[in-house]
DNA sequence: AAGGCCTGCAACCGCAGCGTT
DNA sequence: GAACGCTGCGGTTGCAGGCCT
């Protein structure tokens, strides 16, 4: 605890590896709360000092009263989002890998946008971190093949597409670097892969099957009898994102390319 | 070099649920 | 059971930095 506090001292406060704007002009503030002193706007270095001191000697919880107990001027809403989303200890920076998007995906399937719920899966990651990974990327790609994200159509996309193929790159890097899949995930991949959305491909949970491999299963998901999926420039255009190739047609092609294998 | 546009992320807002009085 | 305060969640916004022309 005490280290804590030591590191919380000696932690700079840096956004996309620059030290962020310190100025309080800069931080917007309405009327009536201006009027009572209440701050809003980006923390500065002296705040988030403060306040993570402050929690490391008296815990987390009960925001309004520990934002007034520490001196700070922010609401306990402001204290509580700013210690949750960034100064934890266990909070994980950086981008998501691989494996924890194919758990997004996966759990955002069964869940919809139940971000805590699913960042609950995610251990060090934030609901406001997956909610924006959600929406920078996923509901980007919908918008490039534009349908709806919650559409049939997209959901299949990802459900044949996406997620085969993210797990064939789990897997080839996985074979590279000899470290397991579920290095970054809570929970093993093959747990993963027992979920509802994973039932055309990827359907076996119980640990007797989990030593088939996920190639193995990408491969039957993705191959088409004797032509595999991958050489096709649909999915080619669809694992690089190209938008111009993502078209409804496109999609509905994969999907008919599946819908003959099975 | 400079201006405009785009992207990603931190932070705010509104609301719902829950506990307490 | 109504009122109130607190907490947590999901949606949205604002802005810094990068990219493009």
């Amino acid at each position: 605890m005490e280290q804590q506090a030591i590191d919380y001292c000696n932690m700079n406060v840096k956004c996309k590896g620059v030290e962020m704007s310190r100025s309080m002009s800069d931080c917007g503030s309405s009327g009536s709360e201006e009027e009572m002193g209440i701050r809003k706007g980006p923390w500065t270095e002296e705040e988030d000092t403060i306040l993570a001191n402050y929690i490391s000697l008296h815990g987390e919880g009960h925001w309004n009263s520990l934002a007034r107990a520490a001196g700070l001027k922010r609401t306990g809403k402001s204290c509580r989002l700013r210690w949750l989303n960034y100064l934890r200890p266990n909070v994980r920076r950086g981008n998501i890998s691989l494996q924890e998007q194919l758990l997004i995906l996966d759990l955002h399937s069964r869940w919809g946008n139940r971000w805590s719920k699913i960042a609950q899966e995610l251990p060090g990651r934030t609901d406001n971190e997956i909610k924006n990974y959600w929406r920078t990327r996923v509901v980007k790609q919908a918008k490039q093949m534009k349908c709806d994200v919650n559409s049939k159509q997209f959901r299949d996309a990802l459900r044949f597409v996406w997620i085969p193929r993210l797990v064939e790159r789990i897997q080839a890097s996985s074979s590279r670097t000899a470290s397991p899949c579920s290095q970054y995930c809570s929970r093993p991949l093959h747990h993963v892969e027992s979920t509802s959305l994973s039932d055309h491909s990827m359907a076996s949970g119980d640990d007797d099957t989990s030593s088939r491999t996920h190639s193995t299963e990408t491969k039957e998901a993705c191959s088409s009898g004797n032509r595999h999926l991958e050489y096709l420039p649909e999915f080619q255009a669809f694992e690089e994102g190209n938008a111009d190739l993502w078209t409804y047609e496109n999609i509905c092609f994969l999907q008919q390319q599946f819908a003959d294998d099975s």
